[in-house]
DNA sequence: CCGATACATCGATGCTTGTCAATATTGATG
DNA sequence: CATCAATATTGACAAGCATCGATGTATCGG
């Protein structure tokens, strides 16, 4: 079995409207009950129940049993993650700092060096 | 018909494997030339194609052809994007700065109103 | 114009995933 | 224990998607 990269999961967690919808929901308020994403999302119970989980098991929520209910809230590693990931986004981000104050000296306009150059 | 959300596109576009890859790959270079993703992927001539294109089409990177070749690189608004997404899974990241001060001060601990008490 | 190379598009295919109804589980309450 | 409400799990199904081979298009050199 292929382990699956964190960062995937995470990325796929967040990738659908219900859910992302739900991590929205979370982020206006510090815990919701999983009985009000049924009113937001459009989605029967069930399908709540199983996004829950998918968001769950990827880092991006954590749930605490209150009695009959179950409140939800996000992990803050959540966001510290998927800011990672948008660090990598930006151009040069990952070239050290003292390369970043000469423009446009990293990778020199990679000619490519595959096989043979075209005839 | 429904107009599916720019960041939904954007985290989709991200959530695979290989579109990571070849981002990421885009991370370190200035440009890549597209016949360079062919050996980091491990995926077919058309399959890289083809990502390419979602990633073009979602905003996370810009193509330019240059005589046979075709070099592609990172969007810098994909990176703002998703560190735009990502702030919304601060928890509390919602809330204006000025409440921030005050520790768990944000939307008091919701308790559901919907249909009735447990009994 | 011809051949070669880089890349895109098409059509088929198998796997993944979002959704639901039905059912099970869990916890509170009487 | 019986019952009710909230949530989870199961099984089924359809839609979506990643992948590939085959083929089309574009660009260059001669």
């Amino acid at each position: 079995m292929k382990p699956i990269e964190p960062d995937i999961k995470l990325l796929q967690a967040l990738a659908d409207p219900t859910r992302l919808a739900i991590v929205r929901e979370l982020g206006g308020a510090a815990e919701v009950c999983a009985c009000d994403f049924t009113g937001c999302c459009d989605v029967r119970q069930p399908t709540v129940s199983h996004h829950l989980k998918v968001l769950r098991e990827a880092g991006v929520i954590t749930s605490e049993r209150r009695g009959t209910w179950i409140y939800y809230r996000l992990d803050p590693s959540a966001a510290t993650r998927l800011g990672a990931i948008a660090r990598e986004l930006i151009p040069g981000g990952l070239i050290p700092a003292t390369a970043l104050r000469r423009p446009g000296a990293n990778a020199p306009a990679s000619t490519p060096e595959r096989g043979s150059a075209p005839n």
